[in-house]
DNA sequence: AACTATTTATAAGA
DNA sequence: TTCTTATAAATAGTT
């Protein structure tokens, strides 16, 4: 409701929701306490995040409105008539066991198992999703990269400042005492040295090559 | 929020109330419908007004919610107390809770969510995997396509010989009884015709078009 | 139920 | 996460 009008629909983007998330619940939550307090009204309120987090408002206590909501005339689903207690775990057990094998499927396929029993449409709807999860993987290992790349460049900058500095000295040195340089490295190359070596080889060889297929998913 | 500001505590006259009951109640559902939407978050919403009219709100089932609230680990009210000789149970939830939450982590990074707790090598690990999803999801759609390019054509094949004894038939015909086509189509372009129509053609197109673009994962 | 003047909520950007 | 700010949405009081 802001600097733009948004649609409502899931937002795609991993963080900004997780954003969104965390301000729509608290406006929600302050809403749900004000009618609780302006109109006197009876208020339970539940919120499972995409990631699991649970989160809950009541100005009473959740079980007191989940035993008001049992006795409501018109509320007859599983809750309301517990004809036993041990029929209530086998149905969690039930639940959770659905729950699971569902995820499995889910799972399976967002690998490209299972596939036979998938319709063209359904297919093309998973090539698109597994697409875009690639391009977030991509995007995510470029980030890194770059990151690191930063990191090394402004460690190599540093080095060769320091590098600097040792370079000045050793000529100031040597204007007092010229026979010194003569039994070690010249100041040229310690530069040179110093600077190739600003981390191990082959995990800048590494970076470098996945850095230059970033754009290709199917490199030779 | 409007003509005034008003105080958060109880009103007092009775008609106000009632009304500010039903205009809060109507943007408290629209809200939580929003945050269910926008963020994939599971929500149940109860309300009692002070008049003991029900209502609820739900995008999955208040039953569903309530299960899932009793299984998490910090709500130890009276409705998750396992009265005593069901500790049993709670441990199996335990592990079965456990393994849900395990399956859908890796969902979601399978998907290219919550990427950032992963290191380089876990990443490349997790591109790897991707890639052979989306090979695997591909070729399924070619053999798909393939069967059923290869069974119009052996429709039209079929229909393409019937045509052709169609026509002999006619022609056979018109050798004794030459009069009689003169008032149907000429016998080619039936044949033309029935050879089009093998199916409708917005799917010969969608078909193609998949076709095509096969090996070329990110078409613009 | 409708109408608005205001207040509140919040999307985007830092 | 938290703050800021421009703008969208909700709504108090009124008709």
């Amino acid at each position: 409701m802001t600097r733009r009008k948004i649609q409502i629909k899931k937002i795609d983007n991993t963080t900004a929701r997780q954003v969104t998330f965390s301000k729509r619940r608290r406006g929600l939550f302050k809403k749900a306490c004000e009618l609780s307090i302006l109109c006197d009204a009876e208020i339970a309120l539940m919120v499972f995040s995409a990631t699991g987090k649970f989160f809950e408002f009541s100005n009473s206590s959740i079980g007191q409105v989940i035993e008001r909501r049992n006795l409501h005339p018109k509320n007859l689903d599983s809750y309301s008539q517990p004809p036993v207690e041990l029929q209530h775990d086998s149905a969690v057990h039930a639940m959770l066991n659905k729950e699971i094998a569902e995820k499995t499927r889910e799972l399976r396929q967002t690998r490209g198992e299972d596939l036979q029993e998938l319709s063209m449409e359904e297919l093309q709807k998973l090539e698109k999703i597994i697409e875009g999860s690639l391009c977030r993987v991509m995007e995510m290992k470029g980030d890194k990269i770059r990151k690191e790349i930063n990191a090394l460049e402004s460690k190599e900058e540093q080095l060769m400042e320091e590098n600097q500095r040792l370079k000045q000295k050793i000529m100031n040195l040597s204007k007092g005492q010229g026979h010194l340089l003569e039994q070690g490295q010249s100041s040229d190359s310690m530069v040179t040295n110093i600077s190739s070596n600003s981390a191990n080889p082959r995990q800048d060889c590494d970076n470098f090559c996945s850095f230059l297929t970033l754009g290709l998913p199917f490199p030779d």
